[in-house]
DNA sequence: TAATTAGTTCAACAATCATTGATCTATTAG
DNA sequence: CTAATAGATCAATGATTGTTGAACTAATTA
């Protein structure tokens, strides 16, 4: 899938709406801590099963379990050992990182924040009132 | 807090975790359709309760849940119009959308992967072998 | 062949969370 | 004062999902 946000109006509805499900999708599997630990020892080279229950302190088919979910959304990859095969490696698939980190930039750009042009409301002059409303 | 990754291998366990806990809360946030989609219209200049709710045929309660949630770990903010103060208008925090990609774009780019350096297995050649496993 | 090893798969459980409908608050209009 | 408006809060529900322990596969070793 091509992953780019349309700057015209026109695919909005259709186009936009598939890339912001995927994105979704990638940044819930990521937005799970021991996930995102599992992707920062991967950073590091780490990568059989056990070396990455054993930084973190987790037992293997819950290691297997996260790696799992992250192989189905494309951020990680797998190889086997040739020499013996039931080591299994895994790695951060650089192309799929390249394009979430390109789509990640652009859709959260603060420079490219419009500003507000409502369509409803009074339209009056608007106060800055920060935590008025109380988040328990 | 100062969101920054460590290169040092000194204050990983302890500076990096708290920042990898930060980033996993809000990209578990942003991991949601539905609050995707309001950050989407947001960057659209889009603000009010009832404008969010037409466009993404949601109920204001429901709205009004994810708005908290985004609230809550500081990606959106609040204001009330000053001359009817019974409409209120969400804008996007531009500052932690800053600090929000500038930490993403580091520690997924895939320049900075470390190639592998196993603590164990045989240490043997490895064979390319995707999707030996099967994933259903 | 039998025993280890590395890792996955499965079933069950508990916790989290998005959604819904109802109620409540605050503000403005009549 | 009485609606009406904009939106938040509350309680309940159903689905999703992280975690756990046990069983299972596949590969290697003795």
């Amino acid at each position: 899938m091509q992953l780019t946000l349309s700057t015209n109006k026109l695919s909005e509805t259709t186009e936009d709406a598939a890339v912001i499900e995927q994105l979704a999708r990638q940044l819930k599997v990521l937005g799970e801590p021991n996930r995102l630990r599992i992707v920062q020892l991967l950073r590091e080279g780490v990568q059989c099963n056990c070396e990455l229950g054993d930084a973190l302190e987790m037992a293997p088919n819950l290691i297997s379990h996260h790696l799992r979910i992250l192989r189905e959304v494309g951020l990680v990859e797998v190889e086997r050992d040739a020499v013996d095969a039931r080591w299994i490696y895994y790695s951060l698939n650089r192309a799929a990182l390249k394009e979430l980190t390109a789509l990640f930039g652009a859709f959260f750009d603060p420079a490219r924040i419009k500003e507000r042009h409502p369509s409803c409301g009074p339209q009056g002059s608007v106060v800055r009132t920060d935590e008025i409303l109380v988040v328990t």
